[in-house]
DNA sequence: ACAATACATAAGCACAAACTTATGTGTTGG
DNA sequence: CCAACACATAAGTTTGTGCTTATGTATTGT
């Protein structure tokens, strides 16, 4: 997979809400839908698109199927962000905090 | 600004590829046309989307415009990563391995 | 077994985004 | 001052992407 390919996957903004709702906790292709006017093929797509990118995975459970946040995308853009740690600025604790947080 | 266009402006492959070689340092809007199939006018808007999106800053030197990664960009980017510290495993030892160089 | 449900896939359409050529705007050396 | 250079902007074309409707595939309850 091409390394923008990720990047790509969080562009479309209805993907970055899809993704930011999967955050706040497990919840199959329905649930997703609420709150959002968008079709059952469209979130299925979307869906389909992010899980390819390797954002969130899938579990089937009976006729419904869980999506997640797999934290093997979200490793991928930590893994990217490193090679730049020439460029941060001491002002980003941002990372501080949760690298702080990471070795409790 | 939309917080999914900092990830629209790194999903295409070629600006993409325009950022990493800024990460590597400094360069104008010619140098970095070499070694890319690119016309002038196609790198002139990539570096405009680039730009908008907080990602290089340009600095004009003379006739030659000169452009470097904006360590706002990558802070952007740190702190939404940082959102989702929940769902990292521990394995991803490559943010714990930054944050001892930042802490040094 | 079958109707209903949950989701995926197919095909086609509409809009956005990346490219092109042409031209405009600054800046510099002679 | 003006020709050459570095880059930006404009306008138009093509390709890609996200949507739709229609249909397919599993799974469940009755």
């Amino acid at each position: 997979m091409i390394e923008s390919d990720i990047f790509k996957a969080l562009a479309d903004p209805t993907r970055y809400v899809i993704f930011e709702k999967l955050a706040a906790g497990r919840m199959n292709a329905s649930a997703l839908r609420e709150g959002l006017t968008i079709s059952q093929p469209a979130m299925s797509q979307h869906l389909a698109v992010l899980r390819n990118a390797g954002l969130v995975r899938e579990e089937r459970q009976g006729r419904f199927v869980n999506y997640e946040v797999d934290p093997d995308g979200l490793a991928r853009i930590a893994r990217w962000l490193a090679k730049y740690r020439a460029y941060w600025p001491s002002r980003v604790d941002a990372l501080k905090t949760l690298l702080k947080d990471m070795d409790q």
